[in-house]
DNA sequence: GATGAATGAGGATTCATTCAT
DNA sequence: AATGAATGAATCCTCATTCAT
C-alpha cells in the first residue's frame, strides 16, 4: 500500500530536482529574503501547495538547494585531489574543480558567495552540514600540506594556516566573477592565484 | 528663519550619530532582513517616527550606517599607507589598519562580512559609494605594487592581480574572526598572511 | 452490471463504518476545525481519496459520524422507556440508557457535548435530522409526564417544561464527565439527579 | 517619554473596548474558526494591523472578549447573591442575574453557550481564568446550600451536587434561548426551573 | 522637532477537494 | 474501487512607513 511504482518514484525524484533547480535560480537572482515561494513554484512549473509536498518550509528548501550542490562539489573535489600525485597537482586540482564547478553552477555560486557564507558566519546553527562540509574541505587541504611538509616538499608551515589561505584565495577568485564592477576575470586570475600559493609554500631557497 | 543655532545643529548631528551606532549594533546582531526598525529606534533611545526624520528609509539607514565607517576605514588606511616608506611596510600597514579597525568596530565588521559584501556582489546598484571605496582601496594597493615592481623591489606581477590577492587574503583574515567554528584566530594568522604575501611577491631568486 | 455482489456490498458497508469510527475518534480528540481529513483517513487505514468515495465532504462525514450514533441512542432510549412500566421507571431508564451509552461511546459523547450541541444552537440548518432526534427525545419525555400528570401520578406540570428540565439535568450529568476539573463524577451524581427530578415532580403533599 | 496623556489613554481604552465588542459580535455570529480577523477589524472600524496593536493574536482576543464579560457576570452575580437574605432569595438572584445579563449580552451568551463551554470541556488549558470563574460560581452556590442545610432550611444534601444541579438547570435555561427550534422561551421557563429547584431541596415533609 | 498610533500591502503556510493513473 | 499527488483559495500575522497631535 505504501510502495509506489518505480516510475512514480522516478517522477517524484525528478520533480524534487526541478524544484531545487528553480529554487536556486530564484534565490540566486533575488536573495533569500526577497524571494517569494510562489515564484519558485512558478519557475518550477508547479503550484505553491505542491512545493510544500516536497519541502516543509522555505528555509529547508533553501538549505536543500544548497546542500545538494555543496555535496557534489565536495565529492568532485575530493576525487580530483585524490587522483593528483603531488601537492602542486592537488592544489591545482582543488582550484580547478572549484572554478569549473562554479562556472557550471552559477546559481549555486551566487547564493553561496552572496549570502550563504555570510549566514554561516553568523552564529546561527542554520546549516550544520554545510559548515561541516566546509570544514572537511579545509581539513583535506591541511592534510595535503602536512604530508608535503613532512616530506620536505614545501617549507615547514602550519598546515591549517596554509589551508585557510588557499581557501581564502580560492573564494576571492570566485567572488570576482560575481562582481559587476572591476576588471573582467580571466584565466590569468587563477594562474596568478596558483602561482602565489606555490611560491609562498615553496621550500626555502638556499641562499648562495 | 531656516538657520538653526549651532547648538541645535550639534544636537542633531549627535542624535544622527547615535542612530547610526544603534543601527549598526542591531543590524550586526540580526542582519538586515531580520531587523525591525522599532528595535533600532529603541536602541537609540528615540521613537520610531523620529528615526524617519533623520533617515528616509530602512535601506538608506543601513547604507549610511556602513558608509560612515567605511569612509573612516578608508581614510585611516590611506593615511597609514602613505606614512609607510617601503612596499612591505605599506602592505603591513594595510593589514594592520584593517585588523585594528575591525577589532574596534565589530558591528561594522560583522555587517560588512556577513551580508553587505554579498549585496555588493549582487548586481544591485545598491551602494555606489561603497563599491567606489572598495575600488579605491584596491587601486591604492595596486599602485603600491606597480611602483614597487617598477623599482624592482618585487617580482614583475600584474599590480592589479596582486592587489586583489591582498584583498582576498585580508578579507579571509577578517572572516575567520566571525566564524563560530574552526580554530581560534590569533596573531599567527596575520603573521602568516603577511608572510605569504611577501614571499609570493619577493623578487625572483637567481638560481645558481 | 451495476449490481454488485452481496459480499461487495458488505465490504463497502464495513469500510464505511470503519471510516465513521475513525472520524469519531479524531473529531473527538481534536474538534472539527482542528481535524484534518488526512488523519481520519490514516486512522481508518485508507487513502484520503478513498474517503471521498464514501463521503462527499468533511462536513457530511462529521454529520454522518454523529447521526449514526444519535440514531442508535434514540432507538435504545425509546426501547428502554417503552419497556418501563411507571413514569419513575421510564425516567430512570432514560437517564440510565444515556449514561450507559455515553460510557460506551466516549467519542460520541465528547463530540456531542463539546461542539455539536453548540452548532445546533447556532442558527445553521446544519443538522436537521439531529435536531429532529433531539426534539423527538424531548417529546417522548413530555408524553411520559403528560400521561403521568393525567393519572395524577405527578403534580400537574407543563409536560414540556418538565421534559426540558430532565433534558437539562441529563446533559449536565454528561458534561461533568468531560470536565478535566472539578470533583470526580460518580454514581452519586446520577442518583442525586434522579432524586431531584422525582422530588420536584412528586404529587403535592397534602399539608396537614 | 513613556507617559501618555490622560485623554490618549482614555481613547486607547475606548478603542480596546470597541474591538472587544466587535469581536464578540463577529465571534457570536460565526464562531471562532469561521471568523476572520479582518472582519472584526472592519466591524470595529479599524485596520487589521491596528487590532494587533491591542491584542497579540486571534486567540487572545477571543479570550479577552469573553473574560471581560465573564468577570462582570461573576461580579454581578456575587453582589446580588450577597444582598439576598434567604437561600431561596439567593437562588432566585442567581437565576435572575444570569437571565438578565444574558438578555443584555446576547453575543456573550451565544459564544459562551455554543462553543466556549465546549472548549473548556476539552482538555485544553485554553482558559484557565475562565474555568476558575466557573468554579468560583459553583463554589458560591455550594456554600449557600451548605449553610442552608446546616440551618435545616433545606433537606440534607451534598451541597456540591446541589450546586451542580442549579448550574445545569440554569445553563439549560440559557440554551433554550439560543435554539432556533422548539417552543419559545418565556418567564414560565425560569419560574418552572426555580420551582423545581426549590421543591427538590425543600426540607423533607414529615409524613403523617 | 518628537512622538507612537494607525495603516494595509505582503507572504508563508495549510488543507479540503479533485482527478489522472 | 482505490490511490495520493496536485491544486490554490484562504488566513494569520508582520512591519516599513505615514501623519495627526
Amino acid at each position: 500500500m505504501s510502495e509506489s511504482s518505480p516510475s512514480r518514484k522516478a517522477a517524484t525524484e525528478q520533480k524534487r530536482s526541478a524544484i531545487l533547480q528553480a529554487a536556486r535560480a530564484v534565490f540566486a537572482r533575488q536573495g533569500y529574503a526577497d524571494t517569494v515561494v510562489d515564484e519558485i513554484a512558478a519557475q518550477a512549473g508547479i503550484a505553491k501547495g505542491t512545493l510544500y509536498l516536497y519541502f516543509p518550509s522555505k528555509e529547508k528548501l533553501y538549505l536543500a538547494a544548497l546542500l545538494e550542490e555543496a555535496r557534489q562539489l565536495d565529492a568532485d573535489s575530493r576525487a580530483a585531489i585524490d587522483a593528483a600525485p603531488t601537492w602542486r597537482d592537488k592544489l591545482g586540482a582543488y582550484l580547478r574543480v572549484r572554478t569549473r564547478y562554479f562556472e557550471q553552477h552559477q546559481d549555486f555560486l551566487r547564493i553561496y558567495m552572496t549570502e550563504f557564507r555570510g549566514m554561516c558566519m553568523s552564529g546561527k546553527p542554520f546549516a550544520a552540514e554545510m559548515i561541516h562540509l566546509m570544514q572537511e574541505g579545509e581539513a583535506q587541504l591541511a592534510q595535503i600540506f602536512a604530508a608535503a611538509a613532512a616530506r620536505g616538499e614545501i617549507r615547514p608551515v602550519d598546515p591549517e594556516l596554509a589551508a585557510l589561505t588557499v581557501s581564502d584565495i580560492s573564494r576571492g577568485l570566485m567572488e570576482r566573477q560575481l562582481r559587476g564592477w572591476g576588471r573582467p576575470v580571466g584565466p590569468d586570475d587563477a594562474e596568478f592565484a596558483y602561482d602565489v600559493l606555490c611560491r609562498s609554500l615553496a621550500p626555502v631557497q638556499l641562499q648562495q
